[in-house]
Order: C-alpha cells, then sequence, then structure tokens
DNA sequence: CCTACCGATCGGTAGG
DNA sequence: CCTACCGATCGGTAGG
C-alpha cells in the first residue's frame, strides 16, 4: 500500500517544468485558492500524510518535507491545514457520489450493488489515501467545510433512498427491509470494508470484497430476484 | 450520547471519600500501575476525552481538568497518555472475545452470529468510548501495547474461524463462502456498525441492527439451515 | 519559493 | 495532590 506514491521531494533541483520553478517573489497569496499542478501535488501529498498519520498527527512540516519545500512555501498553495483536508474530503466524497449515480443507472438492484462496490473498489485501490482520509478525518473540517460535506452525503442519501425504492416497487428488495433499512446496511457495508482496507487487507488480489459483495446481495435481494453473478 | 457520564470535577471539595484525599505526598510513582478505584476513573475519563476529540485530539491536560485535577496530578495515576491508551484498548477488545467465547457455545452459526451481535450492540451502548477508542486509536499504540493487541485478535481470528469451520461441516455455511470469508465479512460488519454508532446513528431505539444481522445471516446461511428469528 | 520568527500548546518532570 | 517549570513542536505569518 504505497502511500506518497510517486517518489516527489526529489525534483526540487531537477528541472522537470522550469515554468513555476522558483517564481520571482509574486505579491502574495491572494491566488492561494487557484488549481494549479503544483497545488494538485501539494493536496495530494498532504492526502498521503494525513492517510498515514491522521490529521491531527499529521503536521504542515511533514507535508512539506514531502514536496520538498518548507512550510512557509506550503501555504503558498493551501490557506491552512483545514483547507487541505476540506478539499481531500470533498474529492473524497464526490466520487463516491459519482459512482453511485452511475450505478443507479442498472436495470437491477443486484446488477446496482455490484457495479456501485466495483467502483469503489477501484477507487480504495488507486485513491486510498482520500478516501481513508474522507472517512476518518471528516469530523476535523471546520463548520462551513462540515456544511459542503452535509449537502453532498444528503444528496448521496437521497439518491440511494431512491433507487431502494424502485427496486422495493420491482419487488427486488427483502420484504424484511425498508429502503432505508437498504441505505443503512449498504453504506454501512461500505464503511466496514474501507476500513478492513484501511488496516492493511489488500482487496486488490483476493474475491472477499467479491464474495462480501455476493453477501450482501444474498441478504438484501429475494432469491428469485437475484440475477446471479 | 453522555460523553463523562457522572460529573466528575466537583467532588474535589467535598469529602465523599475523606481517604486518599490529599494523601500525604507520599514517596512517589511506583504504585502508579495499580488499580484503584480512583485509577479507574481517570482511565474511564480518558476513554471519554479520547472517544471525543481522538487520541492525537485529545490533551492531558482535558483529561485532568474532566477529572477536576492538574496534569501532573493526572500522572500519579497513569504512567503516560499511551499507557492509558493501551488499557482502554485492552478492556475494549478482552470483551468482543468474551462475547465471542460465549456466542460459540450456541449450536447454530445463525444463533451464534445473533448472539455475538446482541452481545456488541448492548456494549456499544454501555461502553461506547472503550469500544468507539479500540478502534479508533489502536494505531497510535506503542509497539509494546501492539503486541499484546495482536495476541488478542489473534485469538479473536482463531476462535472465529474453529466457529465456522464446524458451522461449514454441518452444512451451515453457504458454499460460495469459506470460513476465512465468513471471519472478515462478519468482523468487517461489526467495523461498520461500530462506525455507523460512532457516526451517531442511534442503536438502541432502532430496528437497524437486527435487521441488518438477519441480513447478514440470509446472505451467509443457506435458506433451509437458517432457524429464523 | 526562502529565512526567521511568533505565541500557544503539547507530554512530561522536579520536588515537595 | 499541587506549583512551577522543561524542551519540543505546533500552525501560521512578516517580509522579501
Amino acid at each position: 500500500m504505497g502511500l506518497v506514491s510517486n517518489s516527489i521531494g526529489s525534483e526540487k533541483k531537477s528541472a522537470i517544468s522550469p515554468v513555476d520553478e522558483l517564481p520571482p517573489y509574486v505579491s502574495r497569496r491572494e491566488l492561494t485558492g487557484k488549481h494549479t499542478a503544483r497545488r494538485k501535488q501539494a493536496i495530494d501529498t498532504a492526502a498521503a500524510i494525513f492517510a498515514r498519520l491522521g490529521y491531527q498527527g499529521a503536521s504542515t512540516r511533514a507535508i512539506a518535507e514531502a514536496l520538498g519545500i518548507k512550510v512557509a512555501s506550503l501555504y503558498f498553495h493551501i490557506a491552512s491545514k483545514e483547507d487541505a483536508l476540506a478539499e481531500i474530503c470533498l474529492l473524497g466524497m464526490q466520487r463516491s457520489l459519482d459512482y453511485l449515480e452511475e450505478a443507479r443507472r442498472k436495470t437491477t438492484l443486484d446488477e446496482q450493488i455490484r457495479h456501485f462496490f466495483a467502483c469503489q473498489r477501484d477507487d480504495l485501490i488507486h485513491h486510498a489515501d482520500y478516501v481513508i482520509v474522507s472517512i476518518r478525518d471528516r469530523d476535523h473540517l471546520s463548520d462551513p467545510a462540515k456544511n459542503r460535506i452535509r449537502d453532498l452525503t444528503a444528496r448521496f442519501r437521497i439518491t440511494m433512498d431512491e433507487m431502494f425504492v424502485l427496486a422495493e416497487a420491482r419487488g427486488e428488495l427483502h420484504p424484511a427491509l425498508t429502503p432505508r433499512h437498504g441505505r443503512f446496511i449498504m453504506i454501512g457495508t461500505l464503511r466496514g470494508i474501507s476500513e478492513m482496507y484501511l488496516s492493511g487487507v489488500d482487496l486488490a488480489s483476493n474475491d472477499i470484497m467479491d464474495r462480501w459483495v455476493e453477501t450482501l446481495i444474498r441478504g438484501v435481494v429475494p432469491e428469485n430476484k437475484s440475477t446471479g453473478v
């Protein structure tokens, strides 16, 4: 589970991109919020450090060092440590919402569940740092950022409820469950899977996640309504 | 979800227990490890603060303040912040292991699963702080403490594998699953449920957890082998 | 992008 | 159980 995937930090002296190397100490901040490539690199690095040490355990010094710069320079790219966290969480949650809206276009509940978790597995593998941080450190967000996150989770909740309501109408939801139960169990399973990945279980090289998802489908979809796999 | 349940901190001046009030500044430490009632109170309070702010976000000052004493005095009862964490995690994990060993004495897999999660739900409700901290802050333990935890999780794993192996022999494990799959899915579901509780879902006053567990059983136990509920 | 610095807070200890 | 204190580190800024 290689953190800080591509070794940043050594390219300080190499002239990979001669542009924006040593920008002649320009006015000052203001443009902090802009999405330059270097800023993206800073956020990526912050995500990697947060994922490994936790938001509170990660120092801005450690992030700067991983980037090969000093703290003061880091603050040219991010407005604050908390600001970096907010961006990481928003990106992580946005992706989950995208996957869900994609999955909803499938025609049966079991296919929808399979598709959603397949996307999430790939996401865990390719953007593990973002997923981990947005789950584990969400509650360290500032209040304004928390509100923006709340918007996303509300949309996520609504989309998933709609999916389960339609499935129920098609007779594809087990009679013991309401759509709300379905949503709780599905989000909870996603959390369980993410936590398992976080604790070091490699989901890429075994079939645990597939079997888990099929087990979930057996519990959620009445037998005669499941299309099998 | 009342943290720091019974208001400590005000009894500093009241002479509830005249013993050990202002112990004539005895030799010094050494007995730090002893299990006095006041020590238990200190660990309980630490668990509450850790649960609310996270291990790294919780200061020893905050713990001391909640106890109504100064930091220096706190260190009379605990050897270090990390030491308090270790004790909290060990107590939390030990209980899970006890529940599992109790559940294993049931005769069918679905009853075993039901019993285990019923115990865990009560545990979440009555010892939420310990459960939360031992899940969320486990990785901040010192190496020696980590090893002691590893012993417990190893025994937990073995016990659960044994339970699933016997269930498989009785034909009570779904043919798509190995005992190892069963263990992963069950521990993962426990984590998902705990995370859900942690994020504010009140498991005591609704049926979400029951329905979730029944959904798990439908996915894990072949239909003709389930005793229903 | 840097040097140099800020006040605040951290975990922990001396010594009584 | 306290007062008084320690060195280290924190997030962040001034100013170029």
